[in-house]
DNA sequence: AATGCTTTTGACAATATTAGTCAACACATA
DNA sequence: TATGTGTTGACTAATATTGTCAAAAGCATT
């Protein structure tokens, strides 16, 4: 369940654009984007944001969610992933508090 | 700056092994941990566990900072890497409760 | 059925990344 | 010198990722 993929089936249905025109579009084979609509290869966030610029729509929310997908791909079944996840979060709090930019 | 690499550096160091005496133990190249402890390479899993349990040293915390570390690089400085990472929060969560195990 | 479009699938090659091996180096100290 | 410490870089091997292609399959329409 790619829920990047599945929003970037819609997305790209309802701004009317076959599998094939979009790939065209943002230069790759029609073969992976149809495997990364359907989960079964991996996005790359580059991607993930031409094909959301293709489809007039921002693309922040869709980059999050790719990139929460990519964590908890990381992760797998870990039984310490949430652990994990609150550690990460609070180092990087810490490191937006102390650094300029 | 690898915490985990720090941490397992310290403890071989109270534990008394010299760092080809701990490699042999866990059966990898001097080297190869060499690294791993100065962050330079990554370490697996197991081998955390592995030179945890050398030290005869609970692993939980040092898996977990393995873990985040491991989700910080994935993340790199990712403009939105802490909305991801709260978004992956409430999957785990919501995965969580959602099964038996 | 035949055409023309769509998407899916699998096989394969090309590349990139990661992991492992080894020898040499520098430093300290007995 | 000889022994033990940790570090470094070059090299190979193993794995994973990515890209390319052709064929197949689905679905309308003619």
């Amino acid at each position: 369940m790619s829920t990047v993929g599945l929003q970037l089936r819609e997305l790209r249905e309802k701004a009317g654009f076959s599998l094939r025109k979009a790939a065209v579009a943002i230069d790759i084979d029609v073969a992976i984007l149809s495997k990364m609509e359907r989960g079964e290869r991996k996005f790359s966030k580059e991607l993930v944001v031409k094909l959301a610029d293709l489809y007039k729509t921002n693309s922040d929310k869709l980059v999050i969610d790719y990139l929460s997908e990519k964590v908890l791909y990381e992760l797998g079944d870990e039984e310490f992933g949430l652990e994990a996840l609150k550690v990460a979060e609070k180092q990087l709090i810490y490191k937006k508090i102390n650094t300029h930019g």
